[in-house]
DNA sequence: ACGAGACCTACAAA
DNA sequence: ATTTGTAGGTCTC
């Protein structure tokens, strides 16, 4: 791409903290976006090509080969599409000052917005998903749009497809093409998701499911029906219709609820977000080990009583935290100097009624050296861990 | 209601 | 060099 030139660019002044590009466009929300190496996000989005790029102060659009109508429409296009509404920053106290958890992690993490997709692509996207990587659900959709979507340009050496539509992919053909192409056991997914999209009356029918205060592009705003711990009725009726099409279950409705229908409180739960209530918020203990139906939902609903109307958004910080691609934020490139094993003691201890047991006693030291991500570039510094590791052998029966 | 397998693929890690 | 595990789950017994 080509040299990065602002001055053709428009640009919306706007703080990292409110926004961040980098974090928002990469953390698993939307798949088509690329970035190339000068730092330029680029998708195609509603009929044109769309250039963005941030500093600390400003964000830049542009949109190259545009006719001047469509140049226009950028700026309502960016402002919907990027959810610029809502004062981020003030959510985040919000969700600070209720929970300590998001707290103390959410500071690494500012900036994270939840973009207003289409519905269809945000479908698309997370029937993908599932027991797979960012990287290659990216692939696939690109696939997707080269295969079957419309041609909108190419720049830079660059073509930009936009995602088919549901009707483009009723083919017969459809479900074999897409396992050609790498799409595995979700090719048949998304084949039968499109005909029953088309047949419940395409996505005007998704957009039926929409939260009225998010509405499209140029449709006016409707007040929601009221609060619930649950979710709103719009809400969960949006998620009771989505789970009835194939490939999607409570996670992947919950995705298409937040991202493509403009719920803020629906709460996917992935194995990330139930390895963080587990940890961080006590779910998981003695019954109800594994994330059935009931503890799906009682996670939803503590995050919602927690949070508030927006959990979702609270929960996209800590999901974006978990994330292996993220992760180095927190820390940074640890690397294992020396590991250090001292017999301390060994003995054979009582257990009750039992029998005897071997136990042996090691301190183990550890020392690592840490790169830790600050404001100018890293810091590095050495730790020395020590533990105690207590291993009980045979027992012996008396 | 709950649990266990199977399901496609690519790529990192062992 | 092969094998194993895993990556934003869902469906079917």
């Amino acid at each position: 791409m080509g040299v990065l030139n602002l001055q053709e660019w428009q640009k919306i002044p706007i703080a990292l903290t409110e926004l961040c590009i980098n974090t928002s466009l990469r953390c698993g929300q939307s798949f088509r976006w690329r970035k190339s190496d000068q730092g330029i996000w680029s998708m195609a989005l509603h009929g044109r090509i769309l250039y963005l790029h941030q500093d600390s102060e400003n964000l830049y659009y542009h949109t190259p080969l545009a006719s001047d109508t469509k140049k226009d429409t950028s700026l309502p296009l960016i402002n919907h599409y990027l959810n610029l509404q809502p004062n981020l920053s003030q959510l985040y106290k919000s969700w600070s000052s209720a929970d300590p958890v998001f707290a103390r992690t959410a500071p690494k993490f500012t900036g994270i917005r939840i973009l207003r997709q289409d519905a269809w692509e945000a479908l698309v996207g997370f029937i993908c998903s599932s027991n797979n990587n960012i990287i290659r659900i990216s692939q696939m959709v690109d696939k997707l749009c080269r295969n079957y979507g419309p041609l909108i340009g190419e720049i830079e050496g660059e073509t930009y497809y936009d995602l088919p539509t549901p009707q483009a992919l009723i083919g017969d053909e459809v479900e074999g093409k897409l396992r050609e192409l790498g799409f595995g056991y979700r090719a048949k997914y998304i084949a039968q998701t499109a005909k029953m999209v088309v047949d419940k009356g395409g996505t005007e029918w998704l957009d039926s499911l929409r939260n009225p205060e998010s509405p499209i592009l140029g449709v006016k705003e409707k007040s929601a029906t009221e609060w619930k711990v649950e979710g709103r009725d719009g809400y969960r009726a949006a998620h009771q219709a989505l789970m009835e099409l194939q490939g999607v279950g409570p996670k992947v409705a919950d995705c298409v609820c937040l991202m493509g229908l403009g719920w803020g409180e629906a709460v996917p739960v992935d194995t990330h977000v139930w390895q963080i209530a587990q940890r961080d918020y006590k779910f998981g203990k003695g019954k109800h080990s594994s994330l059935t139906k009931i503890m799906y939902d009682a996670v939803g609903n503590k995050f919602r009583t927690l949070w508030g109307k927006e959990a979702g958004w609270a929960h996209s910080v800590l999901f974006t935290a978990d994330l292996r691609a993220f992760s180095e934020r927190l820390v940074s490139k640890v690397e294992i100097k020396e590991e250090v094993l001292l017999p301390v003691k060994k003995e054979e201890e009582d257990v009750d009624d039992e029998g005897l047991q071997q136990v042996e006693i090691t301190k183990k030291i550890l020392t690592k050296r840490v790169k830790e991500e600050g404001e100018d570039g890293e810091e590095e510094k050495t730790i020395t861990e020590i533990s105690e590791n207590i291993r009980r052998k045979k027992r012996i029966r008396r």
